[in-house]
Parts: C-alpha cells; sequence; structure tokens
DNA sequence: AGCGGCTTTTACGTAAAAGTCAATTTTTCT
DNA sequence: AGAAAAATTGACTTTTACGTAAAAGCCGCT
C-alpha cells in the first residue's frame, strides 16, 4: 500500500513542530515527494526522521547528521576517502564514549540527589 | 597550601577560553575570589568547572546546570519543593537514559560503518 | 623605565536551530 | 460551490553560548 504521512501526522507522532520538518528539508536532510506543494512522506523518510531526532538528542549538528546520511546514500569508494571517514568514525565514538560516560556519572549523581530527598523527607515525618 | 589557580592555568588544563570561565562567572556558576581585579580560583572553583563542563558536554543548558548547583549549595528543606526536586530529578534522569539509549545505538551505526569501510578497503586490496 | 605577558571590562558580533507571524494557497468538508 | 481547516512560503526574531576587538591595568624582570 506505501503509505504516505502528511507533515502534521508526523510532527505529532515526534513532537516537532512542521517549521523543524520544513527546516530539515531546506537543509537537505530529507526529500519528501510533492502533490502539488504538498509534502508528501514516505516511510523511508519517516525513518530518516527518526534518524534525525536521534541525532539531535545526542548533540549532533545538522551538518553532522547530513554528513552521516551522505555517507550512507552513496559510500564513498576510493581509498584515502573510505580512510578519513574512518578516522572521522572513530573520532565520533570516542566523542560519545564519554558522553555516555558523562551520562553514567551524572545518573549516580541524580540517585544520591533522590536519597537525599527521601532522607529529608523522612526527616521531617513524610511518609512516602 | 590552598593553592590558587590563575584563570590561564585552568583554560589551560580545560581547554576552554578565558571569555568561558567569565561568562560562567556572569552566570552566576562560579565565583572566585578576587586579588584587585584579578580572579583566583580555589580548588572547589576548579572542581565546579570540572562538572559545569560534563554537564555541558552531555547537553545541559546554563539554567540547568545552574540550578543543578543551587540545588546543592543550599537543598530545600520544605515538603513541596522536595517532592517538586525529586520530580524534577526522575524527568533529568529519564531524559539521559534516553540520550544513553541514543548513543549506544549510534555507537553501533558506526560499528557497521567501520565496519563496512574495512571491507571495502579489503575489496580494493588494500592491506589494513 | 620600559617590556612582555597576562588580565580586566565593556560592548558588539555570531552561528545554529528553530520560533513566530503574516500573507497566500490548497485541501477538505458539507 | 463555498466556507473552514490545513499547509506553504518568506521574512524576521529569538535563544544559547560564547567569540572578538578595543582599551587599559597590574606584575615581574632587566
Amino acid at each position: 500500500m506505501n503509505k504516505y504521512y502528511t507533515i502534521t501526522e508526523l510532527t505529532r507522532e515526534f513532537g516537532v513542530s512542521t517549521r523543524t520538518l520544513r527546516f530539515y528539508e531546506d537543509e537537505g536532510l530529507v526529500q519528501p515527494e510533492r502533490r502539488g506543494r504538498t509534502r508528501l512522506f514516505r516511510q523511508a523518510d519517516r525513518r530518516l526522521i527518526q534518524e534525525i531526532l536521534r541525532g539531535r538528542r545526542i548533540g549532533f549538528t545538522i551538518a553532522e547528521i547530513r554528513e552521516i546520511i551522505q555517507v550512507y546514500k552513496d559510500p564513498p569508494g576510493e581509498e584515502g576517502q573510505l580512510k578519513l571517514l574512518m578516522k572521522r568514525v572513530d573520532e565520533k565514538r570516542n566523542e560519545l564514549r564519554q558522553k555516555r560516560k558523562d551520562i553514567e556519572e551524572t545518573l549516580n549523581e541524580l540517585d544520591n540527589v533522590e536519597e537525599a530527598c527521601l532522607t529529608r523527607l523522612a526527616e521531617i515525618g513524610v511518609s512516602t
């Protein structure tokens, strides 16, 4: 059946504005089809948007996200390009591992904060 | 001995600019002492900066970081405030868990990209 | 006293990623 | 067909987190 999605269906699903999706199109991240001037998003576009938003959540810039999409769309074939790409991939991975560590540590801290809150509440004599 | 750090010592240690550290002071995140007009950072300031930068890496805004610092500096004592804080902590934790999941997934994808690169290189006949 | 180097303050600038608004279309419903 | 609802476009604005440039102060050294 190959369903089409309207822009507002997707904004509702992902909790973003139409402006945002149009912005992503302007930036060349997605290329929905058109019927007249209306955008028609396919499954592929929808999945792409999921990936874009995931990238956004972990702090990738639009440029970085576009780069990643590019690599999937047409992977480099030449040795120099491939090695460069691998280097960039390795850097990104290190960055993400650091970020993951930062998150673990912060999660632990937040656990402590919660503990402290519970303790304090108990002191005041509030049963949780 | 209670050593003081100059602003440039810290910029070198953490790889940030003096502008950044002054900005954090303007935003009320750190309060180094002064000798004349010169800032003198203590160990406590230094550790605080570490935490600020960690927060920054995982995408916290200055306002959020300030809020966290505030909670440490003077924790709420009243029931309503405590419960509110716990709610905010819980939200933050969920957000961070999502982010961690996003990172895991992206790390896996990057592994695949690397694999693909190696395969392609082997195809071209390059020994890695 | 002069120099180099670091520091300060003030003030304006900027890039990224949208948000907002107004003026048109276009589509949908009856 | 005609009104209402939804979508598009373009221009302008906003927010965050600093960057940058100018003009000057302080400090140790020679």
